[in-house]
RNA sequence: GGCCCCUUCGUCUAGCGGUUCAGGACACUUGGUUCUCAUCCAAGAGAUCGCGGGUUCGAAUCCCGCAGGGGUCACCA
C-alpha cells in the first residue's frame, strides 16, 4: 500500500520552523516512498483565523519545495481540502456516532461546564466530563454540543518516533466532536478526514501526544483502523525550555526568504535538527534527505533552533555554489540583495561575487560586502580610519607616512597594467624599496580604495576596480591626508 | 495536582553491553594561508553520559527508584 502523508495547518498566521519541520518529515515519508502528500487546511476556528494565512502557508511550502499532490488549491479525488467546506460531512459522520450511541448532545452551558470544574478542583480530583454525562440527553438539534461517549479502557500503542506508548483508562473522556457554531473540533475532523483522504501516517508535533488514546476511542468508535503514529518532539525556542512559538519571537519562515537564505539550507538545517542518519553527515541535499531520512532516526527529545548553525549552513551551501549558479540565484531571489549593484552589467556582478562569495553567509549581506565595486569609497569614512585607525598595524604611523605611502603606490600603480599578476608583483616591489610590512601597506590601500577596514583580498579588489577608478581613489585619499 | 513524554560537551548530535577514561558538527580559543574580514587547513579547550540503586566479569547503553525539564487536562489546533 502507498503511504498517504498530510500537513494540516490551521490558518492562524505564518508558518514558523517548527511548523514546517512537520511538513518537512511528512513530505520526506511520503517522497521517498513514492507516496502522496496531501495539504489540508484545518480552519474550524473562526475566531482565531488570520486572513490570507492560507496563502501565505502555500507560499511558504512552495518556498522550500516541499510540494503537495493534493490541496485546496489544486484539489484532488479526496475534495474540498479545507475543513470549513466539509461540514456537512462532519454532520453526517457524528450522526453515525449518535445513531451507534457513541455521541450525545451535551445540554449544559458553559457556567455550569465551568462549576463542575471547579468542584472537581476543590475536591482534589482530576475532572472528566463523563462523571457529568446526562441521563437523558436532549436531541442534538445543531445549537448544543455533540460529544463522544468514550469507552474509557487503557491503551497501548506504537509510535514510528516514540516507540511503546501505554496510558491507562482515566485519560480517555468525552470530548466535543462539533462546536455549537457548527464547525468541528481537531479532535474530531482530523480523524474523519484522514480516514476519507486515506492518510496512513499521521505525523504531528509532541503536544497531541497526550490526546492519542481519546484519538484511539474514537478510531474505535468508528470502526476505523488506527494510522500509524509518528510523533514529533518539540522544535525549541533558543532559551532551551520552550518550545519555538510566535508568542516568542519565533520568525516568519518566509522571513528567511527575504533575507536571503536558501531553501535548500532550510531544508537540510531543519531535518538534521533532531534527525540523522547516523554518519558524520552534516549537510544534505533534498534528493540525499528523500533516501536517507528514517522516522526511527529521529530524536525524541526537543531540539533548540541554533541560528548559528543555519547561517553556517547557509554559508557552505553558498560556497559550494558555482559563481554562474550564486548569480543565477541571486537574479531570480531579488535582485534588490545587489543594493548599489543593482543596475550593473552582469559579467562585472559576477566578478564581484567571485571576490566575496567566501564571505557570503545570506544574500540580505550582498549589498554591504559588494559596495566598494559598486559605489566610491566614503570621504568620511576614509579619512576617519586613515586618521584613527581601529587597524593594529596602522595604529601609530603619522599622517606624512602614511601619505608618503599613498603617493608612492600611486606612481608604481600608475605603470600597471592592472592583471593581478603585475598588481601583485609592483606592490610586492613596493613593500622592499619602502622597508614597509605588509600589515601597513594593504590596510592603508585598502581604506583608500573602498573606504572600508575590511573587504576581499587587495589584489583582486585592485584589479576589478580598474586602474582609473583605484587611483583616482588612491588619489583622493592622499589629497585627503594633506589637507 | 493527575496523566504522558524527555534527560550525552554551551548548542545539534554519534553511541543501541566490551575495540569509547565517549566520536563528529556549530560556536569559542590559538596558529598557518604576503594585510583586514571571511574561507580553507591544523591544533586546543569543552560531557565524571541528570542523580541514586541494582543486573553483569563488564553499562552512556538493560532494570528499578528519584530529581529536573516539557507537554496535556478548552465549544484552540
Amino acid at each position: 500500500m502507498s503511504i498517504r502523508t498530510r500537513f494540516a495547518p490551521s490558518p492562524t498566521g505564518f508558518l514558523h520552523v517548527g511548523g514546517i519541520r512537520t511538513a518537512l518529515f511528512g513530505w520526506l515519508l511520503a517522497r521517498q516512498n513514492g507516496g502522496q502528500f496531501v495539504l489540508r487546511i484545518e480552519d474550524t476556528d473562526k475566531v482565531r483565523e488570520v486572513e490570507g494565512s492560507e496563502q501565505h502557508i502555500i507560499e511558504s511550502l512552495k518556498w522550500l519545495g516541499l510540494d503537495w499532490d493534493e490541496g485546496p488549491d489544486k484539489g484532488g479525488d479526496h475534495h474540498p481540502y479545507r475543513q470549513s467546506e466539509r461540514l456537512g460531512i462532519y454532520k453526517e459522520w457524528g450522526q453515525k456516532l449518535i445513531d451507534s450511541g457513541r455521541a450525545y448532545a451535551d445540554p449544559y452551558t458553559p457556567a455550569q461546564l465551568e462549576e463542575f470544574r471547579n468542584k472537581a478542583k476543590q475536591e482534589k480530583r482530576p475532572f472528566l466530563f463523563r462523571d457529568h454525562r446526562p441521563e437523558s440527553p436532549p436531541a442534538w438539534d445543531g445549537s448544543q454540543p455533540l460529544r463522544f461517549k468514550s469507552e474509557p479502557k487503557a491503551y497501548q500503542w506504537h509510535d514510528e518516533v516514540m516507540g511503546q506508548l501505554s496510558t491507562g483508562p482515566e485519560v480517555v473522556d468525552d470530548f466535543i466532536l462539533i462546536k455549537s457554531d457548527g464547525y468541528p473540533t481537531y479532535n474530531f475532523a482530523h480523524i474523519v478526514d484522514d480516514q476519507l483522504m486515506g492518510i496512513t501516517h499521521v505525523i504531528r508535533s509532541q503536544e497531541f501526544l497526550s490526546s492519542t488514546p481519546k484519538f484511539l476511542n474514537l478510531y474505535d468508535a468508528l470502526g476505523i483502523e488506527w494510522p500509524k503514529f509518528a510523533t514529533l518532539p518539540f522544535v525549541m525556542g533558543p532559551d532551551g525550555k520552550k518550545k519555538l512559538s510566535k508568542r516568542d519571537g519565533a520568525k516568519d519562515i518566509l522571513d528567511y526568504r527575504r533575507e536571503g537564505y536558501l531553501p535548500e539550507a532550510l531544508v537540510s538545517f531543519l531535518a538534521t535538527l533532531g534527525w540523522n542518519d547516523g554518519t558524520t553527515q552534516e549537510v544534505f541535499t533534498r534528493d540525499e534527505l528523500i533516501q536517507k531520512f528514517k522516522l526511527d532516526h529521529v530524536q525524541k527529545s526537543g531540539a533548540r533552533f541554533d541560528e548559528q548553525r543555519l547561517l553556517w549552513m547557509n554559508g557552505q551551501i553558498i560556497r559550494g555554489m558555482s559563481i554562474d549558479e550564486l548569480y543565477e540565484k541571486i537574479e531570480q531571489s531579488d535582485k534588490g540583495y545587489w543594493g548599489h549593484g543593482r543596475d550593473a552589467d552582469a559579467d562585472y556582478k559576477k566578478a564581484v561575487l567571485g571576490l566575496v562569495q567566501d564571505r557570503l553567509k545570506f544574500f540580505a549581506e550582498l549589498d554591504q560586502l559588494s559596495e566598494p565595486f559598486f559605489a566610491e569609497p566614503d570621504e568620511n569614512s576614509v579619512k576617519e580610519l586613515l586618521i584613527s585607525p581601529p587597524d593594529k598595524h596602522l595604529k601609530g604611523v603619522p599622517a606624512e607616512e602614511l601619505s608618503r605611502i599613498l603617493e608612492s603606490v600611486i606612481s608604481k600603480l600608475e605603470q600597471s597594467d592592472f592583471s593581478e599578476d603585475d598588481i601583485r608583483n609592483r606592490l610586492n616591489e613596493l613593500l622592499a624599496e619602502l622597508d614597509t610590512k605588509p600589515g601597513v601597506l594593504f590596510p592603508v590601500i585598502r581604506i583608500a580604495i573602498t573606504g572600508k577596514s575590511s573587504s576581499p583580498e587587495i589584489f583582486g579588489t585592485l584589479r576589478l576596480l580598474g586602474k582609473d577608478k583605484s587611483l583616482a581613489s588612491l588619489h583622493r585619499a592622499s589629497a585627503l591626508l594633506d589637507s
